[in-house]
DNA sequence: GCCGTTTTCGGCCCGACTGTTTTCAGTCG
């Protein structure tokens, strides 16, 4: 796709156009939001201009006739004019030096004009021959900023799995709970929104005590410096390797600060905009009228409904579409915890899970589950101990038995994740799959087919008629390992004929599908079944990540099969 | 440069913090 390479030219126009005129703000801005809709859209924009030309280009929020014009040039030259002339006057690789925290365009014009820096690489060097310190306008402390800029960069490209972040957001929001300074504590942010990996948590409190707040603050215990501290906001940099922003606010304003630090970024532009044309004005502090008098800011849910809008939980809020169904009611319930009944992919000992059946069992009825899948390996996981069919019978007794121990305290149902071979065969006879209560199948071997042949292969299965559930069926490890490739339309239509179900596997850092993905299978009427693929007992925890990037998805109950009592469920399984 | 259920002209989201300045520009979210 194109998409992300145009974004980024735009965006370093829009950088470069501001150096080159200040008065041209609004020209820039232009840009700027020009990039963020090619950015953040799903479709293909050479696709999109090769069905419809300029024209369907132009029909995109923020294409005008210039930008329309630059995506045509690039498609066609793969050069675009008035970017290359710009490039020669500001040979600087802004696209990578504006990823550094604390540099914007105008600095690092300054930094290229008056010490050759143009690139990362350039900037590491000058800081350390001490040279930037000595510009004016810049100093030692900014020195360290950019410093520290590049190392975050540098590790993990600044973000971290959501799976690793919230448990230290949830301990950072209990130690200010306990406090005795805070009224009231809650997460903002992306981590709020439950997005697969995090840039930094942004956590907001009501106080009385503001300065007795900040010094608790900077004295946290997973507080390993301090980078900020004002009145209002204070930002940690956690020994967990993230950064945390605390802002304390007022009771009056505390929904329309959730509100707009909830975010998206996206989602709080278009709500801005919407703002204005009903003669208000929307900001953290609160919804106020032509007269600057407040009319909401206390709940997040008044300012919403002041807007002619219905509320929506944060993970929906991403500018996919969800305003305007706000606008006309029609948010769907999205699933909830309390709606999931049990999981239907989990592993034990029999392969390469650390533990027992019954201590798997037990762990599911804690967390609430009616039925539990055991889904240990098949024969050709040799590296985790795959069963075969001999073997399989074993687990299948012991499941028997631990199940009649348990009685009515829990269902568990025999299956197994089942090898999807090269071919798109399972690697499992058909007497032993008729003895499953379901049957989940997976790709694991050969990830580096071509589009072609893995599409066929997944399709292929699918239509066997032998298989109920895909299992993490892109197979992308989030900053490992890439998706394999498929065609997704196809994939979606022949589960849809074929009655099979698509997993959203909770583990952190599978989330699979994804939540674009996801929004893509429910366009299909696509059923899903939301699983964490335990291997251990605390794992069942996981389930929270798997329903918020279902919720992402905008997933009700009813699209979710785990949703249902164990009868239901065994009815859908027959089928 | 883009946009329009007030507008084809005249707007465009808004406020906080930092460093280095001596009153503010740059950057961030």
């Amino acid at each position: 796709m194109l998409n992300k390479k145009i974004a980024e030219i735009f965006r370093e126009i829009a950088d470069m156009l501001e150096l080159e005129d200040e008065k041209r703000v609004f020209e820039v801005r232009a840009y700027r939001n020009a990039a963020l809709t090619i950015e953040t859209m799903q479709e293909d924009i050479e696709g999109i201009y090769r069905k419809g030309g300029i024209k369907a280009l132009m029909e995109l929020q923020g294409i005008g006739k210039t930008t329309a014009g630059h995506i045509e040039e690039y498609i066609k030259s793969g050069k675009i004019k008035k970017y290359e002339e710009y490039k020669k006057k500001y040979p600087i690789d802004f696209s990578s030096l504006m990823r550094i925290q604390g540099l914007g365009p105008k600095r690092a014009y300054r930094l290229y004009a008056e010490l050759g820096v143009n690139d990362v690489a350039s900037l590491k060097a000058a800081i350390a021959a001490g040279k930037v310190r000595n510009l004016s306008g810049f100093g030692k402390r900014s020195e360290e900023v950019l410093q520290k800029g590049i190392s975050l960069l540098e590790s993990s490209k600044g973000r971290m799995l959501l799976g690793d972040v919230l448990p230290e957001a949830e301990a950072i929001i209990r130690q200010l709970k306990n406090s005795g300074y805070a009224e009231r504590v809650e997460l903002a942010g992306s981590a709020r929104r439950m997005k697969e990996t995090v840039g930094d948590i942004d956590i907001l409190v009501i106080s009385s005590k503001p300065d007795k707040m900040a010094n608790f603050i900077s004295k946290m215990e997973d507080a390993e410096s301090v980078t900020l501290s004002g009145p209002t906001k204070t930002t940690v940099w956690l020994r967990a390797g993230i950064s945390c922003d605390i802002r304390v606010l007022e009771r009056k304003s505390f929904g329309a600060a959730m509100q707009y630090f909830i975010g998206s970024k996206e989602h709080n532009v278009k709500l801005r905009q919407i703002a204005i044309k009903k003669g208000y004005k929307l900001s953290e502090y609160g919804l106020f009228d032509r007269r600057g008098r407040s009319v909401a800011g206390e709940e997040e849910k008044e300012i919403y409904e002041k807007l002619g809008m219905q509320y929506m939980e944060p993970e929906m809020r991403e500018d996919r579409g969800e305003i305007e169904q706000a606008l006309k009611h029609e948010i769907p319930r999205l699933v909830q915890r309390e709606d999931i009944r049990g999981d239907l992919h989990s592993h034990t000992i029999y392969t390469d899970g650390h533990e027992s059946i019954e201590s798997m069992a037990m762990a599911a009825i804690t967390e609430g589950f009616e039925y539990l899948g055991m889904t240990d390996h098949s024969k050709s996981e040799y590296v985790t101990g795959g069963m075969d069919e001999r073997k399989i019978d074993a687990y299948y007794r012991e499941i028997e038995a631990v199940g009649k121990k348990l009685g009515d305290r829990i269902m568990l149902l025999k299956s197994a994740e089942t090898d999807i071979l090269k071919d798109g065969s399972l690697d499992l006879d058909d007497k032993t799959l008729e003895k499953m209560d379901y049957v989940l199948g997976a790709i694991h071997s050969n990830l580096n087919m071509g589009e072609q042949e893995m599409t066929k292969r997944l399709v292929s299965c699918i239509e066997s008629g032998k298989v109920n559930i895909i299992a993490h069926p892109t197979g992308r490890l989030i900053g490992r390992r890439e998706p394999i490739k498929l065609n997704l339309d196809k994939v979606f239509q022949a589960a849809k004929d074929n009655g099979v179900v698509m997993e959203i596997d909770s583990f952190p850092d599978r989330l699979d599908l994804n939540d674009e993905n996801i929004l893509k299978a429910r366009e299909y009427g696509l059923k899903f079944s939301i699983d964490t693929d335990s291997h251990s007992a605390s794992n069942f925890k996981f389930i929270r990540y798997g329903i918020g990037t279902a919720k992402r998805g905008w997933l009700r109950k009813e699209d979710v099969i785990n949703t249902l009592p164990y009868e239901k469920l065994m009815k859908i399984f027959r089928r």
